[in-house]
DNA sequence: CAGATCAACAAAAACGTTTTTGGGAATGGG
DNA sequence: CCCATTCCCAAAAACGTTTTTGTTGATCTG
C-alpha cells in the first residue's frame, strides 16, 4: 500500500524507455512515436504514477499553483462563492489554489503575498470581498495578477467587478414593469463604487422612462438593518409615499420590511421592495421572500481564474480586460403592482 | 528591481561561505559558530533573499503546505471563519493553505485530494461545514489528517467539533437563570450530531433544575424559517404556553420571531428566545437582537492547524485528540424575565 | 551513393535547495 | 609531542522532474 510513491524512473524502467521519454510522453512534448507515447502512458497509468509537482515546478517554472489573496474571507457571508468559483475553474485547468488572507492589514497582506511568491505561484488573484477601488501592493509587481471584485486605474491589469449600474437598472426595470412610477431609493452612504453605480442606475432607469428624479425619494444610510429601517420609515411617512422601494442591499431591505410593518403596510400589496445582494439566508427567510439582484460571486471567481490562465498562456488574446459582470434578478414575492 | 530572485548561492558568494553554510545558518541546522550564523543571516537579509519553497520541499520532504479540503465552503455563511482561523494559524507556523472543495461529490473530492498529494502537502485538514460524522476517504490513508467539524469512530485521528450538548446547556442556563421554567425547544429533524447533542443538552439542563421533561414543549422541524415559524406557532398556541424558546438555530429562531409577532407577543417581554449559530447578519438584524450561542468556527480552524503541526513535529504529545470545543453565549436583547 | 535531413529516442545537465560525507585546524589527554 | 576529539565549515550527492544536447539509424536528395 505505502509502496513509496512511484516516480518517473520506475515508469521508465517498467516501460523499457528512458526517463526523458516518459516525461515527454506524459507532457506531450518532444518527438515520439504515437506508439511509445501511448505505451508509456498506459504503463504510467498501470503503476498509477502521479507526478511530484514540487519537482516539476522547480525545473519547469510552472508550479500550477494560483495564489488567492483576499481582504476578509469571513465577514461577508456567501462571498465564499468567489473562492468556490475560482477553485472549480482552477481545478479544470489542473491548477490548485493557495489562499492567503490579509484581514485588511497591509503588513499581513505583504507577508501573505511573500509566502505565495516563495511557493512560486504562477499567478495571483487579488480579491476583495466587496467591490472597491484598490491600489496594487508593490509585492505584486513582478507576477501576473488579476483583480477580483476590485478595480484599479491601471489598464495593464485584468479585473472583474459586478456591473453595479446594470444591477440597479435591472432592479428598477422590474419595478417599472410592474407599473410603479414613484420609486424610492434606500441608498448607501459609503464612498465605494457600488454607491455611485447603483444610484446612477436608479437615475438612468427613471430617466429612460421619462420620470423626473425626485430627491426627496432618495436616502443614504449605513448598510445595516437599523439605519435602513429609519430611512424607509422617513420615505413611508411622506404624504405621497413611494409605492416601491429599491434598496442598496438586503440588510437595508430588511430594515424596509420592518418599517413597512411599523407603518402597517403589507408587502407586496401596499409596497413593493427589490434589493441587491440576494443574500439567501435573509432573502428566503423574510416574509414574503425578498426579490433581489444576485452579485455574481461565483462567476467572477471563475472568470478571474480563466483570465489569468489566458494571460499565463499568453498565446493569443492575452490583452488585459476590465469587465463588469451582469447581475441576475432573483424573483421572490416582494414585488407586485402598485396599490389602487 | 526584477533582478532575478537571489538564491542561496548568491548569498553564499556575498558572505564568503559555502551554500551549505548558508543553508545551515538559515535553518538553524548543522554546527556553525554563532558569529558566522549571524553574519550569513544579515547578508541574506541584506540581499533580501527568500527561499524557493519548491526546491526546499523537494529535498527536505517538507513543503510547508497544508491541504484544506471541505465539503462546501460557500453555502454556509460565515463558515469562512473556519478557513480564516486555519489560515492565520498556518501563517504563524510559516505554513500556507492549499484549499480544495468537494461540493459533496466524492469524485471531485478524490481528485482534489490527489492534487494536494501531488503538491506534497505536509498534512490535511478534512473539514465539514457543519458538524457531522464522516468516513475518511481512502486517499487520505497515507497522510497526517485532522478532522474539523467532523467526527469519525477512528481514535487514531484528531478531530474537533463544537460541544453541542454544552452549547445547549449554556443556552438553557441563560434562560433558567432569567427565571424561566417553562421552556420550549424548537428542534431539528435531521439525523446529525447537533440534533442529538442539543436535545440532550436541553434535557440535561432541565433535569439539573428538577424540571420535568415535557414532550409537548418540544418540536422537530427542518432548520428553516418557515418550518420554525410553524413549530413555534404550535407551542405558542398551547394553553399553558412556554415563556421562553430555545431554538436549534438562528433560522428557526427567526421563524419564532415571526410566530411571536403573529401571536402578538413581544420579545422579550412576553417571550424570551435564545438560539444557536450567532449568525450575525440575522441575529443583529432581528428586532430585538437575537441572543445566540456562537459556534467556534475560527477557533476550530486554529485548533486543527495547531494539532496537525504537533502531529507533524511528533516530538512530544502527538497522541491524537478528539475534542469538543465550547461555544460562547453572545448576549443581545431577546431574553428577559418570564412575564407576570 | 555521399551527404543532408529527419524521426525517435537517450544521456546529461539543470532547477535551488537540504542532507550526507569529508576534512582541516584547534583542542585535549597521556 | 603524538594521537584522538571536537569544532567549523566545504564538497558532493541527492530530491524528481524538465530541458538541452547527443546519438543512431532510416529516409531523402541530387
Amino acid at each position: 500500500m505505502m509502496s513509496k510513491r512511484v516516480g518517473i524512473r520506475e515508469v521508465a524502467a517498467a516501460a523499457g524507455v528512458s526517463v526523458t521519454t516518459v516525461s515527454h510522453s506524459l507532457s506531450g512534448g518532444g518527438q515520439l512515436s504515437d506508439a511509445t507515447r501511448e505505451r508509456v502512458k498506459s504503463v504510467a497509468e498501470g503503476l498509477n504514477y502521479a507526478p511530484n509537482r514540487l519537482a516539476s515546478g522547480l525545473r519547469s517554472k510552472r508550479s500550477q499553483i494560483i495564489g488567492f489573496v483576499s481582504d476578509e474571507i469571513s465577514t461577508t457571508p456567501y462571498a465564499g462563492n468567489v473562492l468556490l468559483g475560482a477553485q472549480e475553474a482552477a481545478a479544470a485547468n489542473d491548477q490548485v489554489l493557495m489562499v492567503v488572507n490579509s484581514n485588511r492589514n497591509s503588513k499581513v497582506e505583504d507577508r501573505g503575498i511573500e509566502a505565495l511568491l516563495q511557493h512560486r505561484v504562477d499567478g495571483i488573484i487579488y480579491a476583495r470581498m466587496y467591490h472597491q477601488a484598490v491600489e496594487l501592493p508593490a509585492a505584486l509587481s513582478g507576477i501576473p495578477t488579476v483583480l477580483l471584485d476590485a478595480s484599479s486605474d491601471r489598464t495593464d491589469l485584468s479585473s472583474v467587478v459586478p456591473d453595479e449600474e446594470g444591477a440597479a437598472r435591472t432592479a428598477m426595470a422590474h419595478l417599472l414593469q410592474a407599473g410603479h412610477r414613484r420609486i424610492g431609493y434606500l441608498g448607501n452612504i459609503d464612498d465605494i463604487p457600488a454607491t455611485r453605480g447603483r444610484l446612477a442606475g436608479y437615475r438612468a432607469a427613471l430617466a429612460e422612462q421619462g420620470i423626473a428624479y425626485d430627491e426627496s425619494l432618495v436616502t443614504a444610510s449605513e448598510s445595516m438593518t437599523g439605519p435602513g429601517r429609519d430611512a424607509a420609515s422617513r420615505l413611508l411617512a411622506l404624504a405621497d409615499r413611494p409605492t416601491a422601494l429599491f434598496c442598496f442591499n438586503d440588510r437595508i431591505a430588511m430594515g424596509a420590511y420592518q418599517a413597512a410593518h411599523l407603518a402597517s403596510l403589507e408587502i407586496p400589496r401596499d409596497l413593493s421592495i427589490v434589493s441587491i445582494d440576494n443574500f439567501e439566508v435573509l432573502a428566503d427567510a423574510l416574509l414574503p421572500g425578498l426579490t433581489s439582484i444576485a452579485l455574481p460571486h461565483y462567476e467572477m471567481g471563475r472568470w478571474a481564474i480563466e483570465r489569468l490562465a489566458a494571460e499565463l498562456a499568453d498565446d493569443a488574446d492575452s490583452a488585459p480586460q476590465q469587465i463588469q459582470m451582469p447581475c441576475p434578478l432573483v424573483l421572490r414575492q416582494s414585488v407586485g403592482p402598485p396599490p389602487r
